[in-house]
RNA sequence: GGGCCUAUAGCUCAGAUGGUUAGAGCGCACGCCUGAUAAGCGUGAGGUCGGUAGUUCAAUCCUACCUAGGCCCA
């Protein structure tokens, strides 16, 4: 006779088999009908609210790997928030505005581009980036991430618009916001600035020349040996022109100089470049007079070679050995690093040219000379005042204009800025920085040193796709009208129309009637043409999103992004609130590493090993994306690779199992009628809910500490080692040979039900298609919401005299895992095959007492048919040498096999009604 | 070149004021079971704790330097 048909074996429609990529997305279908997020909230209204604000990202092109990491670290906060009991809400925004979407777009227009108005130029950027949001939202929404999808913010809606302009009002009225002047890429054929991303480097053939700048202070200034000399500090330029703008020469702090005699003169050059200097200019017989640092020679003078004025020595770490003389020509008008050294130290940023890169009518013999046109003219002036060592030329890779492919110059022009110090914002914002929570720690260093050392905020963009800086320009005496009033009158307009108001309506319709200049009392104005910068968009959101509303509200709980954001978002709205406000936008701040390949290296596309989502998605499925966040350590970059997604999807199948026997042996329980309490449970019953408790306890301060990584492991492992291996495993005599609704197979299955029903809960925030497909298979109970989403974390409980039993079954674990040494030893000799039909012999040693208290316990854990106390000896015995004194020996039992439930027991054959069974199954199979 | 950070088995992670043979899960190898079956169980092999030097009675842990890698600057 088959006796399978009479045991209670797993039975769920739960199947074993995923299929993530078909069932997710009928999974996320029902969430959007049934209004998920929606009854996730409403649920906690009112209650303590957890506010995790949404950086928003670039509306331009898909999401990549590192989005998802993001937004799926977000997403498992919010959910788990929200279980937890809080009102936390999830709005999801975008980043509309800036540089990259009026790329595309002027990409896509090609020639046109010039025919078209800026207004047509921005309705055409602001339909692409809404394009993207449409895209990017699906991708999101894939991932199983939940929030107000249909109600995200954008950096580009009117009302946001409106809020930017508004915050940037707030910032006039305190006084940070000022015109100066600052050298940006320019292209002299387009007659327009450059950013970063517009300028392409190619080859390009330059002047080269060797020029000496006349010492003018003493000689022995700069080492005694020079008293009396004619001494010069030689540079190296390949742009003459910029010589009429030379202020200044920089030094290394701590570089030797030399001071070399020949021609009856002494040249200053480094020493690390002093051969190099001689024999590229034909110095002859040189001799060296003194070797000296540079550090006291700071703000000592040298003399323009033509220009009846000083340049002034001054150091930069940034002065470099690679070629030149370690004598840097300085014009802070045209040079990054010039124009800081010139802020440094007070030097004016001058850049006499014009939009043309003309010298402007006051520039002493080049006026109205083209910059370019002016390289040879320079080099002959240089020359005619004797101070031209060397000319030659140079082909070197330079920068060029991305649309002409003419090459560019750096050009000092007027910009708008927030200052740093005028306000105290600097020491404001590091003092905010102290009271903000950083994860990990040394985010608040990084932070710290970045507005330390950072130069004021240029806000101003040359630019048509962004908030334009809505300042009106008296045209009779050229004051500016920094007035709070006047830009909240104008962000009234936006508000309507949006940021377009600006560029289509005339000056006199923006104004309020009556405006007159403070300074000169004129009438007529014109319009600031730059735009905001778009980190100053996305600094504000705090303000435009989540001040004031009742759901949101300032600060916020937490902001969550990629480690660049120290420098991007999070410093950005630090500076936003801070400055107007005067405190953070957070309390906290969470960083997470990059996304890098298996080797630990970044992602590049000409690289080839960039790792798409979709790709993930469509290969393993959402769930798996979301199991990888969570088993890696964000904290450090975090490694994607074939081996590690394997890997991830052997962890999940053995999680999805777990789970599936758990349902399957609740098939016929029904809660309310079958269940057991704690207290009338076998004692390995309770141990598996003491051990599941342990787990809950970790897990939820995992989450609340955001260690995930911890989560993945703690689950893993239970479901592993407590479920699979010891407890599932030795339940399954009591739940399949047992009576339906014996005690025993009933107190499992308790607890087997409490398990799986606040597993579900407990690992629904990662793994939520997987928890919410099981949970439609947990038997109903009263009360049972219809998503796993709606129920409450489970509350780790310590149950009564779980310590006790904690401990007790400790030790049968011990037991277990040595005799397990010699059931297998028993396997290998071929006496035995499933552990079932071993007779195992036991010398307790230390462990007398369980034996005494728990044979019947440890007989069920061993999963064999016999387990007797006895003294064991001889040379078949197995010694513990962790517990001496624990012996035992297995030997085939020596009784019939109970055909029903496998055992080898000796009252087989004793039942006459069922010769083939033993006395349980027998009485089994007459109920 | 500067700031911040990282480095423990093939993979993902633990680890301890510095103190016996550095752990787990997965993978791998071998075996068992065939009543969780494209499942389940067991046993085993795998690590100079990135490298070098130093502090110390003792360093994977502290210090310095180096190497490799990441982010941000220049």
């Amino acid at each position: 006779m088959d006796y399978k048909t009479t045991l209670n074996l797993p039975q769920t429609g739960f199947p074993m088999r995923a299929n993530l990529t078909q069932r997710e997305p009928e999974i996320l279908s029902r969430w959007e009908t049934g209004q998920l997020y929606r009854k996730m909230v409403e649920r906690r209204r009112n209650n303590p609210k957890f506010v995790l604000h949404d950086g928003p990202p670039y509306a331009n092109g898909h999401i990549h790997i590192g989005h998802a990491l993001n937004k799926l670290l977000k997403d498992i906060i919010v959910k788990y928030r929200g279980m937890s009991g809080a009102w936390a809400e999830f709005v999801p925004g975008w980043d509309c505005h800036g540089l990259p979407v009026e790329h595309q777009v002027d990409k896509s227009l090609g020639k046109k581009k010039e025919a078209i108005t800026t207004a047509e130029k921005r309705r055409l950027c602001r339909e692409y980036a809404a394009k993207f949001i449409d895209i990017q939202r699906e991708e999101f929404r894939r991932l199983g991430v939940l929030g107000d999808w249909e109600n995200p913010y954008r950096t580009m809606t009117y009302d946001y618009e409106a809020g930017i302009l508004r915050e940037f009002g707030r910032f006039v009225e305190t006084g940070a916001v000022y015109k100066g002047t600052k050298p940006v890429y320019w292209c002299l054929t387009c007659r327009t600035a450059l950013a970063e991303a517009e300028v392409e480097y190619a080859d390009h053939t330059s002047p080269s020349i060797h020029v000496k700048f006349p010492f003018a202070d003493p000689p022995e200034m700069i080492h005694p040996s020079l008293a009396g000399k004619k001494v010069s500090f030689v540079i190296w330029t390949t742009t003459p022109w910029t010589i009429p703008a030379n202020l200044a020469i920089a030094l290394h702090p701590e570089y030797p100089y030399v001071a070399l005699s020949a021609n009856g003169e002494v040249y200053v050059v480094a020493e690390g470049l002093a051969e190099r200097f001689v024999r590229e200019v034909g110095l002859p017989g040189p001799k060296r007079l003194a070797t000296f640092g540079a550090a006291h020679l700071a703000r000592l003078r040298c003399r323009h070679p033509f220009l009846g004025r000083d340049s002034l020595l001054v150091l930069g770490t940034y002065v470099t050995l690679d070629a030149g003389t370690g004598c840097v020509h300085t014009a802070p008008g045209h040079g990054r690093e010039d124009y800081e050294t010139g802020l440094a130290y007070g030097l004016t940023i001058y850049a006499p040219l014009d939009d043309d890169g003309r010298f402007t009518p006051d520039v002493p013999f080049f006026g109205g000379m083209q910059v370019f046109e002016a390289n040879p003219r320079v080099t002959e002036k240089i020359a005619e005042a004797g101070a031209l060592l060397r000319q030659d030329r140079v082909t070197h890779s330079y920068p060029h204009c991305w649309r002409c492919k003419q090459p560019v110059i750096f050009r000092a022009t007027k910009q708008w800025f927030i200052s740093m110090d005028r306000t105290g914002l600097r020491g404001k914002a590091l003092a905010e920085i102290r009271k903000v929570t950083w994860i990990p720690g040394w985010g608040q260093e990084r932070i710290e040193g970045m507005i330390a050392n950072r130069p004021d905020w240029c806000i101003s963009r040359q630019r048509a796709w962004g908030v334009p800086i809505a300042i009106f320009r008296c045209e009779s005496c050229g004051h500016h009208l920094l007035d709070r009033n006047l830009i909240d009158h104008v962000a009234a307009f936006f508000e309507a129309e949006g940021a377009d108001a600006w560029f289509q309506r005339e000056v006199p319709d923006l104004l309020p009637p009556g405006t007159s200049c403070p300074s000169c009392n004129g009438a007529t104005f014109g319009k600031e043409t730059d735009i905001l910068d778009v980190w100053f968009d996305s600094g504000v959101s705090y303000a435009c999103v989540c001040e004031g509303k009742e759901n949101l509200g300032v600060p916020v709980d937490l902001y969550l992004e990629g480690s660049d954001q120290h420098r991007g978002w999070f410093h950005s709205s630090l500076l936003a609130a801070v400055g107007t406000r005067g405190f953070a936008p957070y309390r906290a701040v969470l960083t997470h590493g990059f996304v890098v390949d298996g080797k630990g290296e970044a992602m590049h596309k000409s690289r080839g090993n960039v790792v798409a989502p979709e790709e993930i998605i469509r290969k393993h499925g959402a769930e798996i994306l979301r199991l990888w966040v969570a088993a890696e350590d964000y904290r450090d970059d975090i490694r994607i690779s074939n081996d590690i997604l394997d890997r991830l999807t052997e962890a999940y199948r053995k999680i999805r199992n777990t789970i599936r026997y758990l349902l399957g042996n609740l098939h016929d329980f029904r809660p309310g009628r079958d269940e057991v309490p704690h207290e009338r449970m076998e004692e390995m019953d309770r141990y598996a809910l003491v051990l599941f408790h342990r787990l809950a306890g970790k897990v939820r301060k995992a989450y609340d500490d955001y260690e995930f990584h911890v989560i993945f492991h703690s689950v893993n492992n239970f479901c592993s080692v407590d479920m699979s291996s010891f407890y599932l495993n030795a339940l399954k005599d009591r739940l399949y040979c047992s009576r339906a609704d014996d005690p025993a197979r009933r107190s499992g299955q308790a607890a087997l039900f409490e398990i799986a029903r606040d597993l579900l809960s407990l690992i629904a925030p990662v793994l939520s298609f997987t928890a919410e497909e099981a949970w439609g298979y947990l038997p109903a109970f009263s009360g049972k919401p219809e998503s796993v989403f709606l129920t409450d974390m489970p509350e780790p409980e310590d149950l009564p005299g779980g310590d006790e039993i904690a401990a007790r079954w400790e030790r049968i674990l011990a037991v277990r895992a040595e005799i397990a040494q010699p059931l297998e030893a028993a396997r290998k000799e071929k006496r035995i095959g499933s552990d079932q039909d071993a007779l195992v012999t036991v010398s307790p040693g230390p462990f007398s007492d369980l034996f005494e208290s728990h044979l019947r316990e440890i007989r069920e854990v061993l999963i064999v048919s016999g387990l007797a106390v006895g003294s064991v000896s001889g040379p078949g015995a197995y010694r513990s040498s962790a517990f001496p004194g624990l012996a035992a020996r297995v030997e085939k039992a020596p009784w019939g096999k109970c055909e029903r439930c496998w055992n080898h027991t000796a009252e087989v054959g004793t039942v006459p009604s069922s010769p083939a069974l033993c006395g349980r199954c027998a009485a089994a199979m007459r109920s």
